[in-house]
DNA sequence: CGTAGATTTGAACGTCCTCAAGTCGAGTGG
DNA sequence: CCACTCGACTTGAGGACGTTCAAATCTACG
């Protein structure tokens, strides 16, 4: 098998756009059928796989990419120049991770699998080439990072102005809603990610996360076991998020 | 006089990147003065002029263009559904706006004036096809956005794991940084929002702020008088920002 | 010079954190 | 197959930081 980072070396393995179920959610969204042959063409993408818990890159790192999660599941964390880090956001198949590198050239974040992972490798500054002549993709591009912008502003929302249980419900409804697009349930999900790793998303400790999902159980919203959910109430569900409470 | 929107009729008020003075700090950063020049044949773009308190644009509003500061002071709120709102961000000369809309086409932020204030208009079809002829603006653009996105990582961080008297040295180190590279004081600014505005993007109440204020002042650290504030221990608030005390 | 909004300050309360102990579960080696 | 171990998780109790509510002061501006 593979070790846990460095590209794979089989150039068969070279991403492909064109049969990628992700294609419509991807970065070639709205291309033509001749643009997205031209862009496997020519973008030479590979693929890199990740054990659980390897660096896909790390703050300072250079930045020479971006990549695409094609399949897996990862988080972002950032840290203060005392230490304290915080989880910035979970990315699952069909998300751009890297993208916090382009302005200063350097990764300012640290992009962690949470389970063994697969990734295109996007070389930037082809990325960049191609996005001149092909439109849609310099379109579909901005359309990813502006989304990512907004995402990052709710969750700003949601850590300055939420109690602890609009902030746990809110994140299990945003996360069933891109599980869902991407083809699973509505209502199972299966957590790839730490009580701690929530907790450090939305602000708050393990132990207050523990309790909030015991307290969701409690009052029969969902069911709890281990990193399994089953969201049993998702009309309550989104009630608690829109502040019913207090 | 104007009134507070819509942009100005005269066609001599047109946008010019050549000569602006924040022409390396903004969209231009970068280009050559042949590419300049096609810029501002090319772009034909407006200046619209707000009076404080003015929207900008809401959310819900279509998107059709993204505005360069070119005097005044904006800040952008978020709003969830059941009406809690927050401060995202403030912007000052140089700086986008607009860029929260490019995914759905709608604008997912309110921006508002602080201040009398101009931007320039810059239509976004009209930009993405400049930047397909120019790549130092498609670069620049990009990594515009990068700056936000990174920046709205650092927000969550602040929001998420500090104290408020860390959050608003955060804040004011920030402020005066991004003010000291326009030419503003380091040590001395004018806060062009209200203590509620800043609680706000702190996730605290303007109480909090206020007394956070006081304490700064009582330690030394710095003069209040309204909004007018003076640094008088730059080095001290930084040892702040990074946890030295708890 | 009066009024409305912004700010300051105080006091009591509440949500969430910290600290602590115990339980559970997956993976490992005997 | 089972005991062992380490990390993840749960639950409880007390305390702290920041909020809420309240009142007074200040400021800008008509």
């Amino acid at each position: 098998m593979d070790t846990a980072s460095g590209p794979t070396r089989m150039p068969t393995l070279e991403a492909a756009c064109t049969n990628c179920t992700l294609r419509d959610i991807c970065l070639p969204h709205g291309l033509t059928r001749a643009e997205l042959e031209s862009l496997d063409h020519r973008l030479v993408a590979t693929r890199r796989k990740l054990l659980r818990g390897a660096a896909l890159f790390q703050a300072g790192d250079r930045f020479e990419s971006v990549y695409a999660v094609w399949t897996g599941f990862f988080k972002t964390t950032i840290a203060s120049p005392d230490g304290r880090t915080q989880v910035t956001g979970f990315q699952l198949g069909g998300e751009l991770l890297g993208m916090d590198g382009i302005a200063s050239r350097r990764h300012e974040l640290d992009a962690i699998a949470l389970e063994d992972s697969q990734v295109c490798v996007i070389p930037f500054d082809l990325l960049q080439s191609l996005a001149l002549e092909i439109p849609s993709l310099q379109t579909q591009l901005l359309r990813l990072i502006s989304r990512d912008l907004v995402r990052h502003q709710q969750a700003m929302l949601q850590l300055g102005s939420m109690y602890a249980e609009e902030r746990l419900a809110a994140f299990l409804v945003d996360l069933t809603k891109r599980l869902h697009a991407r083809g699973f349930s509505e209502s199972a999900l299966l957590l790839r990610m730490t009580r701690e790793e929530i907790g450090s998303y939305l602000g708050l400790t393990l132990e207050t996360v523990s309790r909030t999902f015991s307290k969701f159980q409690a009052d029969g919203l969902l069911f709890v076991r281990n990193r399994q959910i089953r969201i049993t109430d998702p009309v309550g569900m989104r009630h608690i998020v829109e502040g019913a409470t207090h």
